[in-house]
DNA sequence: ATTCATGCAAAGCATTTGCACATAA
DNA sequence: TTATGTGCAAATGCTTTGCATGAAT
């Protein structure tokens, strides 16, 4: 994805693309790493050629939150990660590193899950879910 | 469960009851609510006969965690909920308020999930998963 | 005696906010 | 010029830590 695939991407999502916007944005979109904020922060203020304050990133990201151009995940206590993995999928974590690998929906069996009417009964609205397998990665 | 169940609950699970740790854990074990920390301290400081600091609650969280008495569960940025329910369940987040709802297994269709052999591929070893649904409750 | 739990206050992190400056339509 | 984005630093909120006291074995 280039630059200015970028911009439209972000333009796409109603976000007004800046040049931090941009290159954190094309940072999360080429990486499978699930960074955090921090990482985005250390990962790409050294490829701009203006300064970047952590605000900056944080505003950046709940931006892109909100514009749904990526989504949270929530898997270690205190630590919020970035995913910019659009495509339906799911996420296994590495119960020792913490590390999160993406799992497409093909490597799953028994999809889609879904809710019974007994549960749901007219009181709630089901929009998705997200499975989060854990384990062991093997050296 | 009575008090002396708890006290029971910890010391099977290697965990010395003190009247801080018993009632903490007897609250745990009596909520639906999936309480955060603070929301433990609150209901079980004026319960006690004795003074308590967050500090204790947080340990005490910590160590239950530890030794699988409760777990920890992650679904808004910031927070830690806990959550006493030890039979397998999964959850329903309400995306408006934040509750989190159990979902026992009998509510879920198409259970139970995998992961494909050719995911595993003798490199990861799956432990377990957890289901979180997200939608909105109705009125 | 020795070990371990607790309380308090201080410290630590991740994240948000207030405000001034810079930038773009 | 009007609105919006950015940077800096201060503030906030949740959680952990250090240390002294207190209880239990």
């Amino acid at each position: 994805m280039t630059v200015f695939d970028v911009e439209q991407l972000l333009n796409d999502h109603g976000v007004k693309p800046t040049p931090q916007r941009a290159v954190i944005t094309d940072y999360l979109v080429h990486t499978h790493s699930h960074p955090t904020a921090d990482d985005v922060f250390a990962a790409v203020a050294e490829k701009l050629p203006v300064p970047l304050s952590r605000a900056t990133v944080y505003n950046t990201l709940n931006i892109l939150v909100e514009h749904k151009v990526v989504q949270e995940v929530h898997t270690e206590p205190g630590k919020t990660r970035y995913d910019a993995n659009l495509s339906d999928h799911h996420h296994f974590v590495d119960s020792v590193s913490g590390e999160i690998i993406d799992v497409s929906l093909e490597n799953i069996s028994h999809m889609p899950v879904s809710l019974s009417k007994d549960f749901l009964d007219g009181k709630f609205e089901l929009e998705g879910y997200q499975i989060t397998f854990f384990g062991k990665k093997k050296n």
